[in-house]
DNA sequence: TCTGGGGTCCTACTACGG
DNA sequence: TCTGCCGTAGTAGGACCC
């Protein structure tokens, strides 16, 4: 396609009308709703282990100059004083699901981008005429059922709404409208633009290009030379704000998998194999929840060095058969000529057919190697029950039989740092529990629903 | 003080058949 | 029969996102 034709391609939108809504560092805020003694306290939830990495900092924990994907290390030494949690999917899954229905109020046409954000097409709503109001409206209703932030930008197309709501942030509301988008986004440094990383930007840095404005004044060969054909066509369309994704429910998915970070690199056949069969168990957990089968199983490796690299085996015909996709598993980890120490192992499955039918359960004896060098998390969703130092985490809720609901602050032996503290309770003081004495029981999140 | 886990998409390379 | 070309499938790796 010529720089003419793509200029000119689609722009099919003349109002500002799509909708990206944001909610801000949504795991943290979670965790400060859930646990009111932490509001206004830094807060980072990701991994606890000793190779932990941050999921979200609250914006107590930025200020101190913690970031997500910071080890969990780093940030703690940043911020010292933040109470650093085990993520709580369920809760947040929870919280989301009230958000995008929420945001299903303003139009039928919701894309969810992830747990915390998504986009909305209000031409496909009733509130076309006046976004801005319509957002408004939503974050209060957000803010109400939730007490959590969402951050929303307005814009014609999918690039600029996205812009304009991480602009807002925290906590802000911008519409950008059609004669405003070259001001809005000339000026923004090209690392703000989705889909361009560490990578495409240093690639751009070398060309000088630094800003949107600096990146519409390349020419396309200059680009699709730079960066690719793909991506050097859409870069060169979206400096123009030419960007004519539709809003659109999500597709099928395209892989499923599970992947472990262990604690210390393990080393040996028979701790790998074992190591291979745990994950595989998860992934195949995961391939059973999605449905359907697949063709194609890849094993990860990542060495003690970082480098990581990736095998696969393709069946002739897609499988949902437990003990073909393990030996697959187990092939493609052979494959990888594993002679080292490994850091982490994964296994995925894809070209997913949703035609393959499981036809029996996969074996889920527990007789392999014992790997307790390793796991620093468990493999599968915390099995609730008593409270033990083995299956303590930072962040998880649990109930005491007459003092009440509350959460893990830490656990050291028998003996349990608790806050026992809800969502609309007062802030508690944390207290040492003897859980010989005192067992407590590990329980579900209390999680958020419509008629709150 | 090193670098998680869930994904998607793109590119380069190889093999193979017409 | 050999060679080149093209399309397709499979494979591996990398970039990117939250």
């Amino acid at each position: 396609m010529d720089p003419v034709q793509l200029a000119d391609a689609s722009r099919l939108r003349t109002r500002a009308t799509v909708l990206h809504a944001d909610a801000d560092s949504f795991f943290a805020a979670v965790e400060q709703r859930d646990k009111p003694s932490l509001r206004g306290r830094p807060v980072l939830v990701g991994g606890t282990g000793p190779r932990g990495v941050v999921s979200t900092a609250s914006y107590e924990a930025r200020r101190a100059g913690a970031r997500s994907a910071m080890s969990m290390s780093r940030a703690r030494r940043l911020s010292p004083a933040a109470a650093v949690l085990f993520p709580r999917f369920e809760a947040y899954s929870a919280y989301s699901r009230l958000i995008m229905a929420t945001l299903g109020t303003l139009s039928e046409l919701v894309e969810p981008l992830s747990i915390d954000e998504a986009f909305v097409d209000l031409e496909a709503g009733p509130f076309a005429d006046d976004p801005a109001a319509a957002a408004a409206d939503v974050r209060a209703r957000i803010r109400e059922l939730t007490a959590l932030a969402v951050s929303i930008g307005i814009g014609r197309t999918k690039l600029v709404a996205k812009l304009a709501s991480d602009a807002g942030k925290p906590d802000g509301l911008l519409v950008v409208e059609p004669a405003a988008e070259d001001d809005f986004l000339l000026p923004l440094p090209v690392r703000a633009v989705p889909g361009i990383g560490p990578a495409t930007a240093a690639a751009l840095e070398r060309l000088d290009v630094r800003t949107v404005a600096d990146l519409r004044r390349q020419p396309l060969d200059i680009l699709t030379m730079t960066v690719g054909e793909s991506s050097g066509v859409n870069l060169f369309r979206l400096a123009r704000g030419i960007d004519p994704r539709p809003v659109a429910v999500s597709g099928e998915r395209k892989s499923v998998g599970a992947e472990r970070t262990f604690a210390q690199d393990i080393f040996g056949t028979d701790l790998i194999a074992a190591a291979v069969d745990r994950v595989t168990d998860e992934a195949l957990r995961r391939l059973t929840a999605h449905g359907g089968g697949a063709r194609t199983v890849v094993a990860k490796v990542r060495f003690a060095d970082f480098t990581t690299l990736t095998r696969s085996v393709t069946l002739a015909q897609p499988s949902a058969e437990p003990a073909e996709l393990r030996a697959a598993a187990h092939q493609a980890a052979r494959a990888a000529g594993i002679s080292d120490s490994v850091r982490l192992l994964g296994v995925s499955f894809h070209n997913l057919s949703p035609h393959a039918q499981l036809t029996l359960p996969w074996d889920d004896d527990d007789d392999e190697p014992s790997l307790d060098v390793a796991d620093d998390v468990p493999d599968v969703p915390l099995a609730l029950g008593l409270l033990t130092e083995e299956n303590a985490r930072p962040g998880l809720d649990i109930e005491h039989d007459t003092l009440g609901r509350g959460w893990v602050v830490h656990v050291r032996g028998r003996q349990a740092t608790v806050r026992f503290e809800s969502v609309d309770t007062p802030p508690a003081r944390s207290q040492v529990v003897d859980l010989d004495t005192d067992p407590l029981l590990l329980v579900p999140p209390l999680t958020p629903t419509l008629d709150a």
